[in-house]
DNA sequence: TCTTGACGCTACATAATTTGTAGCATACAT
DNA sequence: ATGTATGCTACAAATTATGTAGCGTCAAGA
C-alpha cells in the first residue's frame, strides 16, 4: 500500500525520491492531511473532522500510507507529524505563500 | 473543470487559494507534469512521452485545467510554464531537494 | 494533387480509486 | 451495565484514471 523509495511507483519505473512523492501527495488528501497534522496531534476523528469529514475508509488508507513512510506517527496524544513529516509540511507552506499571491493577481 | 480560486472545492467550502492548490495538485500527473515542463516547451506528444506515456485523455484534461488556471500555456512552440507555473514549478524544487534527503535517510 | 507525417485532441470501454454510511472491537469511566 | 470515545473496517455507489484506436487539421515533399 504505501511506496518505498527506490521502487517502481505509478507513473515512474526509477523510483526516484521526487517521484515517489509525487505519487504519494498526488493522491487525494494526501497534502491536506499533512497540512492540517501542523498543529496536531490530533485524533482519527478530530482529523477527520478537521479535514472536511473525509471519510473513515480514506483516512484510514492515508495514515496508514503516511506511517510508513515515516512521516506521520500515532502516539496516545493522537496522529502527529514525525520531523520527517513537519519538513514536508513545512515545505506547503510555500505553496500557502505562493497560492495567495497567485490568487490576488488573478481575482 | 478547472477551479476558480474564491469558489469551493473538492473537500473545502472556503475556496481558500491553498485549498484550490491541494484540490489541483492533489490530482493524479498534475505535479509530474508541471515537473516536466520546467524544462519546456513540449508538443503535446513530446511531453506525453516524458511523462511515462500517460493517456492523452488526462493529459488534455490535466493542460486544459493547467491554461484554465493561468500555469501553463499553449504557443506555437508547444505548451509551456506561464509565469506563475514556472513559480509554482519552482517551489516543487524545493520538494526534489526534500524528497533526496529524506530518502537517503530512509534507505 | 496526392501522399506522408506531425500536430492537438476525442470516444469509449475497462479498471482503479474515492465516497458515504453503518457499524465493529476495545478501553475507560460512571 | 451503561455510556462514550478510541482507531478502524465492510460494502455498495459514484467518480476518476487508463489504454487503445483514431479523428480533423495543417504543412512539406514527390
Amino acid at each position: 500500500m504505501a511506496k518505498k523509495v527506490g521502487s517502481p511507483v505509478r507513473g515512474s519505473t526509477t523510483g526516484r525520491p521526487i517521484m515517489v512523492l509525487f505519487d504519494v501527495l498526488g493522491q487525494r488528501w494526501t497534502m491536506r492531511i499533512l497540512w492540517e497534522l501542523r498543529d496536531g496531534p490530533y485524533t482519527f476523528r478530530a482529523l477527520q473532522e478537521r479535514c472536511d469529514f473525509v471519510s473513515p475508509t480514506l483516512l484510514n488508507k492515508r495514515l496508514k500510507e503516511l506511517r510508513e513512510m515515516a512521516l506521520v506517527d500515532l502516539t496516545d496524544e493522537g496522529f502527529m507529524l514525525t520531523r520527517w513529516g513537519e519538513e514536508l509540511g513545512g515545505t506547503l507552506v510555500a505553496l500557502d505563500r505562493w497560492s495567495i499571491r497567485w490568487a490576488k493577481e488573478l481575482a
